[in-house]
DNA sequence: ACACTGACTTAGGCAAGTAATAGTCAGCTA
DNA sequence: TAGCTGACTATTACTTGCCTAAGTCAGTGT
């Protein structure tokens, strides 16, 4: 079947016979970050962590599960490793996020507005503020015409695979 | 200190002295949703499925993971599970997104994206449609001043706790 | 030359996620 | 009333995530 036919998402449900979802963009994420731990190097390197001792300490996590997530992200692609040095210091590592690990960013955005709201009994313990105009940040499902589109508003069209 | 202060996200790293993140709502929503089986039972339920069965089928899960993970979902507030009876059926179970759990999908479409974006080498399997005009439905960032906002122009303000 | 520090690695162990298989249980249907 | 079916539960086993504690190693400062 290669023509483009709408099993309807929605918060009703369509007829979609026996179709799987498969090579899913979601569970291809998750392979590449599904632990807590990725995540939360993730939220430090976008606060601003590059020092392998910064991704440890601010994340609290152990330094043998800190170093194998740092390999595993730079490995995918999200973060790139490379020496750098302060004067008078030693030669250092440090990890910075590449476009692939920044535009990762609307997921944890979108994460910490769902736990701000339904997961905190005293309000969220930061904000973000876009720079420019020091408005509030949030992460939005809009489509290509500018609309607001909510939960319930959403055809799901299958596509044909190039391969 | 209850003043609120800009400690910056954006990839340039700013001066955040021994703040290190507490109470964060997106280590909280992962205690919530940080397994892969979560994520794709929520995937099924926004592409439709209500039953176990459709469920278990369509999300490749095997019964027990099925039955664990949506007594969770259930009981975290997400799912609200209800009977119902078809005519000429007996009474079944029914899972059904709550607000709550409504309210994820934002997650779920930016790691999708993110997924079409940079793990798919053969174009993404399905699309997303906003029903009213038939345009891409994507997560984007955008703040509240109605700007799209970019992973650099971000300000991280830390807030004064209620308790 | 020697200690110090940052950035790891190794070893040992507990807990949790997942699968496969088999069994249970409550209605309906015949 | 006996069988069927959907929706589970129980058991066993494997794998992975995470921790603590200890060890390694290279480059600097003294």
């Amino acid at each position: 079947m290669s023509t483009t036919e709408p099993i309807a998402m929605t918060g009703a449900l369509a007829p979609r016979g026996d179709w799987v979802a498969r090579h899913c963009s979601i569970e291809k994420a998750l392979e590449v970050v599904h632990t807590r731990s990725a995540f939360v190097i993730l939220r430090e390197a976008y606060y601003g962590a590059t020092r392998f001792d910064e991704f440890s300490h601010r994340a609290r996590l152990s330094d043998p599960v800190t170093a194998t997530r740092l390999r595993e992200l730079v490995s995918a692609g999200l973060l790139v490793r490379e020496p750098y040095r302060e004067p008078g210091q030693r030669t250092r590592d440090r990890y910075r996020l590449t476009e692939m690990g920044a535009e990762l960013l609307p997921v944890l955005v979108a994460l910490m507005q769902w736990g701000d709201r339904w997961l905190q009994e005293d309000g969220p313990p930061v904000a973000l503020r876009h720079t420019a105009c020091g408005e509030p940040v949030t992460a939005q499902l809009r489509c290509a015409g500018g609309h607001e589109v909510g939960p319930g508003e959403i055809d799901l069209v299958r596509l044909p695979r190039a391969r």
